[in-house]
RNA sequence: GCGCCGUUGGUGAAGUGGUUAACACGCUGGUUUGUGGCACCAGUAUGCAUGAGUUCGAUCCUCAUACGACGCC
């Protein structure tokens, strides 16, 4: 890479508008707390509630970008962790940034590696100090060393356009005593990592934790807000097997100490059902691997329920995964041919599981607005389960 | 025609005179929520070619029959 090239990409980088996220509340529903609002980026706005793609290591797995605009996504979500190890911060950066990399012109969020130490290292040892977190990396085995600075530092130079600030992210089932230590340590993180984030461009998100409990929730809200964050998540959620009601806790014990005007992102969910309860309990944006994940191993969402394109009885059937969905797959194929794809391994049947999946997800939350524009989210959440749930 | 060997589920096959016939693949379901893991979990032969016999008891021993492979005329 020569120095010219550097100094174009210098350039380019600075010719950007220079703005971090800028979230306009537009309504909110008369009888829930659900709300429609508009994201503002460097690369566009975009309207909540929104559902984020993950693309983990700079992909949305299998997906072209341009499949990626078909379904409507706005923002997706990279990842830290996976980017640190490869191809590395300083590749990326030598390659324009993020966007320039893997030639996305839209929003990207960088998930900040908290959730990694814990799903990677989860009943593996891993060391969680105040300084910081040594865990081993899942490629090599080789001791890493992750901390709030070396996190933030590597997000800046990804120059994604939100960074999150690394948390820790406790299992569902640890003890009061544990959160409370996990909870206080995280706000010091917070503040360490905001100290260090120097990315113009790039807006930084504080983490929410707390487990299912009201009162560790408040005062993690309270405290991260103090530290006047561009934006706030909700964490801890959607991991270890937690039940239903405990994620809707962590929401509803959240959710009043945030401030009306930033955007409030629940980590990692999800469901169809979930992204709907989110949305009611004034959620704005969502990600989720489960789109992706369930599409590789065969699984749709549809109107009816999900459905398992595995399962026999689609062996000759003819019709779309869902009947009247506007995706590309379809419109474009039957049950029959995703089934043979799926069960002879080929991966056109996973990328056209993703691609509808994708669309699934972005559309539920297309409709969500609308709800909450016409002040009906209830009745429709009400339509939705009765078709979604009913066998 | 004679001799010899063999016949276990959808497939490839292990195995034993005595409670539930190994394993793999396939098949049939299910799971997956800030993506190490195209993964994980469960179910899948009331029966071991057919008939008779020996035995307290046979898929396993004996005999006959059927089918198949090989060798000899």
């Amino acid at each position: 890479m020569s120095f010219f090239c550097f100094f174009d990409i210098m350039n380019k980088s600075q010719g950007r508008d220079s703005m971090k996220i800028k979230y306009n509340l537009l309504k909110t529903e008369k009888n829930t707390k659900a709300r429609f609002g508009t994201i503002k980026t460097n690369y566009g706005t975009y309207e909540t509630p929104m559902f984020m793609p993950v693309g983990t290591k700079a992909t949305v797995k299998s997906l072209s970008k341009e499949e990626l605009k078909a379904a409507h996504a706005g923002i997706i979500l990279s990842n830290t962790y996976h980017l640190w190890l490869r191809p590395g911060p300083d590749v990326i950066a030598h390659c324009g940034g993020l966007h320039k990399f893997m030639s996305w012109d839209g929003p990207i969020l960088t998930d900040s590696g908290g959730f990694q130490v814990f799903s990677l290292a989860k009943n593996k040892k891993k060391d969680i100090t105040e300084e910081g977190v040594h865990f081993k990396s899942h490629i090599d085995g080789q001791n890493l060393f992750l901390t709030p600075e070396k996190s933030i530092e590597i997000q800046n130079k990804l120059d994604s356009d939100i960074a999150m600030s690394f948390d820790e992210c406790p299992p569902a089932s640890a003890s009061y005593e544990y959160l409370k230590n996990s909870i206080e340590r995280t706000i010091r993180w917070a503040k360490r990592g905001k100290a260090v984030h120097n990315n113009p461009n790039q807006a930084l998100f504080g983490i929410v934790q707390g487990g299912a409990h009201e009162d560790l929730r408040k005062y993690s809200a309270e405290e991260t807000v103090k530290l006047d964050f561009d934006g706030y998540s909700i964490g801890g959620v959607a991991n270890d097997g937690e039940s239903k009601e405990d994620m809707y806790k962590a929401i509803d014990y959240s959710i009043p100490y945030l401030p009306e005007n930033k955007v409030r992102y629940l980590m990692g969910v999800g469901e169809p059902v979930d992204i709907i309860e989110g949305v009611i309990r004034g959620v704005d944006i969502f990600d989720c691997v489960l789109p992706t994940r369930i599409a590789r191993h065969g699984q749709a969402f549809t109107r009816d329920g999900k459905i398992n394109l595995n399962n026999a009885k689609y062996k000759e059937d003819l019709s779309p995964v869902e009947e009247g969905c506007d995706c590309y797959t379809c419109r474009n194929y039957s049950k029959a041919y995703i089934r043979h794809l799926i069960t002879t391994g080929e991966m056109l049947g996973g990328r056209l599981l993703s691609i509808h999946n994708i669309r699934f997800l972005i559309k539920l939350t297309e409709e969500l607005r609308e709800a909450i524009k016409n002040d009906n989210i209830l009745e429709y959440r009400k339509n939705f389960l009765e078709r979604y749930e009913k066998k």
